[in-house]
DNA sequence: ATCGGCTCGCGCAA
DNA sequence: TGCGCGAAGCCGAT
């Protein structure tokens, strides 16, 4: 038993990005060290995966680097599965002859990889996994965590501001903003590793995993790595959610998804992503997501695009223009990648117990809310109305529909698709019970700091209150589908999603 | 087409 | 204590 401090002096991974799990120590006789690739299942800009690295050449052991795949968590599809399977078949060409061990496992049967992690942590001389603030993840750390003895670190790859960084709750954009243009300098600075494998050379490479632990968990075969829906039949989850098509899972494809959205659609974000028939937003929220493409790889192959240095920042005071001294549809992007996707894990990583519930919400919105709880509804569907994308609204149905077949609602009519549940549902509690349903069942952004953001918003978070005060709505802002069809152009949507 | 007013809380200047 | 300001709105007036 060392201590760590000892060894990783000279890290390049940020302290306020790693955390202990455990009181664990290194124990320097382990036979290797173990990544354990959770929310951040790709190769590049990885900080964990740097760490991991850093723990291997400073102990001399090799690297085994664990993707795990569960069939028992609520929501479990052929849509979510082929998306991660095919993100691991991506890792382990990446990763292969690099001189480390990668081992995809997915499990068969819910409950079939229990005791995984803990096999190996027993190996291990210290076990490395990602921080990440939402859906089960807290709580498979926080259980792992009491069972592994060595030292177990979380690394927080997830934005270009540690979530550790911040000290409170923004609850607007615009303090989190003013924040940003005072902090993100010095993050900016430290940067991950677009290749952490790349310089200097591994410990000798472990031949294979314990046989023992290879016989119970052995590693998926290649058919499944696919997502190929004949592959995923005999899996124990919900095939009625099919694999989205055109949009597969990885961190390569996740690559080519930016390269094509910088060539395309990046010059005119700001004037066409509101518009759902010009194809302009960047959709690379899955990705980001599940990890296959991080957010310090979007921004450096846009600062690089666009020219940029730190010498380009100019504090603002929390105001959106000039802040990156950059092209306005760039600096609206940035906007959207920085600003609104990190102050979503900001809310998560302090509230990690109240970030889904009602109570979460300004004052303001709950009172306002609860005023208006007992308003007569002009009308009411049941959630399998809404699901099936059966009610009056032809563009609430097309949204639904786009949910549906394609696992994402496009950027601006996700907030009339939000609104309208909570005028057709019995209380706002009920309209944010049937989003959260919604959303995390069918969206491959779901389960996400920024969904919930989004389905937050709709009832007031990090919005503040509008006249006239309305049935139902109260002071919380109110969007029809009538102005949205007179104002934005949307025919070719309608059509593409209209049943 | 564009504008102001609607309404609340926050941060900052005074 | 006052003032300006705010993810994408709405409505009515010009």
């Amino acid at each position: 038993m060392t201590n760590p401090d000892v060894f990783m002096r000279n890290s390049k991974v940020p302290h306020l990005r790693v955390n202990t799990a455990n009181d664990g120590l290194v124990r320097s006789d382990g036979s290797f060290v173990l990544y354990w690739m959770t929310s951040a299942r790709r190769t590049s800009y990885n900080f964990g995966l740097q760490r991991a690295v850093e723990w291997s050449r400073v102990l001399g052991l090799p690297l085994v680097v664990l993707e795990a795949l569960r069939v028992g968590y609520k929501y479990a599809s052929d849509r979510f599965h082929a998306f991660v399977l095919q993100g691991m078949a991506s890792n382990q060409q990446s990763l292969s002859g690099r001189g480390v061990v990668y081992h995809p496992y997915v499990e068969r049967a819910p409950g079939e990889g229990k005791g995984l992690v803990m096999s190996l942590a027993n190996h291990a001389a210290v076990v490395i996994t990602d921080d990440y603030p939402s859906f089960f993840l807290p709580k498979m750390i926080a259980s792992a965590a009491r069972q592994i003895s060595v030292r177990f670190e979380l690394v927080d790859s997830n934005g270009l501001v540690p979530m550790r960084a911040t000290q409170q709750v923004f609850t607007t954009a615009f303090s989190f903003r003013a924040w940003l243009q005072k902090n993100i300098a010095t993050h900016l600075k430290n940067r991950p590793s677009a290749d952490p494998l790349q310089d200097g050379v591994l410990p000798a490479k472990l031949g294979l995993l314990p046989p023992e632990i290879l016989s119970k968990w052995p590693a998926a075969p290649p058919d499944l790595l696919t997502g190929a829906s004949s592959a995923l039949a005999p899996l124990p989850i919900d095939h009625g959610v099919g694999v989205v098509s055109g949009m597969p899972g990885g961190e390569r494809e996740g690559r080519n998804v930016l390269a094509r959205f910088l060539r395309d659609k990046l010059s005119r974000y700001d004037s066409d992503r509101n518009d759902p028939d010009a194809h302009a937003t960047s959709g690379l929220s899955p990705y980001l997501h599940f990890g296959h493409v991080g957010a310090h790889e979007v921004f450096d192959v846009i600062a690089r695009a666009e020219g940029f240095s730190d010498a380009n920042l100019q504090a603002r005071g929390g105001k959106r223009e000039g802040f990156w001294g950059l092209r306005p549809p760039v600096e609206a992007f940035l906007e959207q990648l920085i600003t609104w996707r990190e102050v979503g894990f900001n809310l998560c990583f302090h509230l990690p117990h109240d970030y889904m519930r009602y109570e979460s919400l300004p004052l303001w919105a709950q009172r306002t809310l609860d005023e208006h709880a007992a308003d007569r509804r002009a009308k009411l569907y049941t959630r399998q109305e809404m699901e099936q994308a059966r009610t009056g609204d032809a563009v609430w149905n097309a949204a639904q529909r786009e949910l549906v077949r394609d696992g994402r609602i496009h950027n601006y009519l996700r907030m009339l698709w939000g609104k309208r549940v909570l005028e057709w549902t019995l209380t706002p509690r009920e309209a944010l019970d049937v989003l959260i349903e919604l959303n995390d069942k069918y969206a491959l952004d779901g389960r996400d700091p920024n969904s919930y953001s989004g389905i937050f918003w709709i009832l007031g978070r990090y919005d503040r209150p509008w006249a006239p005060v309305r049935p139902v709505y109260g002071s919380i802002r109110y969007m029809s589908s009538t102005n949205t069809l007179k104002k934005i152009d949307m025919k070719k949507y309608l059509v593409k999603y209209g049943r």
